[in-house]
DNA sequence: AAACATATAATGTCAAAACATTTATTTGTT
DNA sequence: AACAAATAAATGTTTTGACATTATATGTTT
């Protein structure tokens, strides 16, 4: 359905104000749609965020400060979303040798089995809701990349 | 910047994958932004996207549940929302005479007054920011119906 | 009309986010 | 070396979000 009809609004100020409404109820869709399939692992959203930026540095250690500049909303919580999958047994935490101020965390094959899981789960649902082929997703990817780019 | 650099993620799965995170990255981006522009009117996102949905309305009233149908995301909190905002003399309240469960909201003037001081500013900074060409923008807006669009 | 189901908004409760502050360590400057 | 400034992570506090429950009103069935 296009924007208009599912928030029922049939004009907007602009194409831009449309495609910028158009983002972020999209993004809350994706969201919505991705929160549906982590339920059953009692995973939150930012908790699996945290758990893919380790399995991209994996078997590389990575600090909560290097965490946060990944991840997709910035902000000081990370510590505490560590503390949450450490409890899982998600991820290990040890000192950094070269900064003790830091503190290096890693993902455990725990971690890595249980995003395995959800990956194949994902995939599925990935094939059968999303209607874009290869070339309108990158289309679709630059022109958000270009949006962002400010003039000043 | 692209998202690759944004977030430090060279490769990703697909070219679906990475529009997703693109989506979702670039939802965040737009949401700090209208924040800043927000913060000295201390209003919150919510409370500035209801301003907006009676607005729309205005001056005719609408119910509690008319606005969390048109909300951006859905959930059950608009009823303190419009607490805050009657607290701030942004609205009124008053029972549905069709309806007496139901409880019209309007925008008082103070509320419209507030949005076009805020709206003044918001377009003076999206004519800066934003790089696209309307083409583009409507471009962007179909594509985004298009992923919606489940198959089943 | 009575009984039951549904709809609307408000409220209670708990977890998570936002924001500021604190502590420990490192880096830079005089 | 001594001091100030900066950085990394953790913690405290307040607000907000998510979810369930409740109270009241309306609609429906018999």
């Amino acid at each position: 359905m296009a924007i208009e009809q599912d928030i029922q609004q049939e004009v907007f100020k602009s194409s831009f104000t449309k495609a910028v409404v158009n983002i972020i109820y999209t993004s809350n869709w994706i969201s919505n749609k991705q929160l549906e399939v982590l339920k059953p692992f009692d995973l939150t959203l930012q908790q699996y965020n945290v758990l893919r930026i380790l399995r991209g540095q994996f078997p590389k250690p990575i600090t909560v400060n290097a965490i946060i500049e990944r991840m997709l909303d910035k902000m000081s919580n990370a510590s505490r979303l560590v503390d949450k999958l450490l409890a899982k047994g998600m991820v290990v935490r040890r000192e950094c040798p070269e900064d003790r101020r830091a503190v290096d965390v890693v993902i455990t094959q725990k971690g890595l089995d249980l995003l395995a899981e959800i990956d194949k789960i994902q995939q599925e649902w990935e094939s059968n809701f999303y209607n874009l082929c290869p070339e309108e997703a990158l289309q679709l990817s630059n022109l958000l990349d270009k949006m962002r780019n400010s003039k000043s």
